[in-house]
DNA sequence: TAATTTGTACAATAATTATTAAACAAACGG
DNA sequence: CCGTTTGTTTAATAATTATTGTACAAATTA
């Protein structure tokens, strides 16, 4: 079989687990060009730059510039520096885990701080309610705040989650590797 | 201060914090409609049908019947039967922990199952390419299947942790409560 | 069985979100 | 400096997704 074949081959499985790639990130909220941006620099040996991408992508300069910048927020991409180029290149981070615990913790202190927010807003108000009312009124403040101060339980566990997640404690409850791979490994 | 002064004070409390759990839904993937309908029976102390549900967020009938759908569909809502009733009733499973357990296993486990599907079409090529070709397609054969291990891993590692959350395994090494917390309510 | 109630499917519309072309600003090289 | 290259902003357009009204089917009652 020819190389032209071969390699015509490769860019067809390639283009598979992009799409794969694109689709999962597609779950956790990311558009999928997007996604097919970071595929693109998953598997590419080189940085590319705005341009390789665009052109891989066939998506506009603007498009690839605004898809880049979410990347680059979500650090699921580097910008490198290439000597001798004026141009910006760009990497994809590789390890899939860091970039999952980047993601997660993220949003579990987001939401979190979401709903901080909205507690300090509404916590005085039925706290005064409890308080000052009598019959219906407190009753359903009362209710309200017991409410509250249980979802707070939840809270307080997600960010030891996160936590653990962020200092790499969680490895230490479920290693990266399971004692078979490491025999493996060993041998 | 009337009693209808505190009742309106309590309700606006509420409205903040509906909007509040319906946007922490939405950094999940969840339109704020359904969020919102979400927090509508969160908040109610009696199952409610359909049409109470509709009044209180201020949605066609059949938009919030689309929304019930998804939600039972994780689970964050229950249907119930109500006794002398022909409508369905609907009450939220409050137990934000076993939702977010719920979401998140589920994300995990599509997660890997579209990669492998991916990988599962594409390896045999990358297989055959690194076996029979030389050079530069052998190469590039050889690095994509080092990938794809590599990433394999990393799934492997995640059905561990969906595993553990699913096991509840989890919370013997992230308690749901700290010691703290313990000691006050032992006191 | 006919009449009514209840929830859902579907096709049309509205709203949102992503994408683009074009104008612009910043950085550089001559 | 001035012209060129590079990447971003912006306002308009395109594509997607959510929402609705209507029609319908299933279940219920009289």
């Amino acid at each position: 079989m020819s190389e032209d074949k071969y390699l015509q081959e490769l860019e067809e499985a390639r283009d598979v687990m992009i799409s794969a790639l694109a689709q999962t990130m597609v779950i956790y909220g990311v558009t999928p060009s997007v996604g097919r941006i970071y595929g693109v620099l998953y598997f590419s040996e080189k940085p590319l730059n705005l341009d390789d991408i665009k052109d891989e992508v066939a998506m506009s300069k603007a498009s690839v510039s605004n898809g880049l910048r979410e990347l680059l927020e979500t650090e699921m991409v580097i910008k490198v520096w290439k000597k001798g180029d004026r141009k910006d290149h760009y990497i994809a981070e590789k390890d899939f885990m860091k970039n999952f615990l980047n993601f997660f913790i993220k949003k579990l202190r987001q939401e979190r701080s979401l709903i901080m927010k909205a507690n300090e807003q509404a916590r005085p108000v039925l706290e005064e309610v409890a308080a000052e009312a009598e019959g219906e009124p407190k009753k359903i403040a009362e209710r309200d705040l017991k409410s509250m101060n249980h979802s707070m339980e939840y809270f307080d566990w997600t960010m030891r989650l996160a936590n653990a997640l962020e200092s790499n404690e969680i490895f230490e409850y479920i290693p990266k590797t399971t004692q078979e791979e490491n025999d493996k490994n060993d041998k």
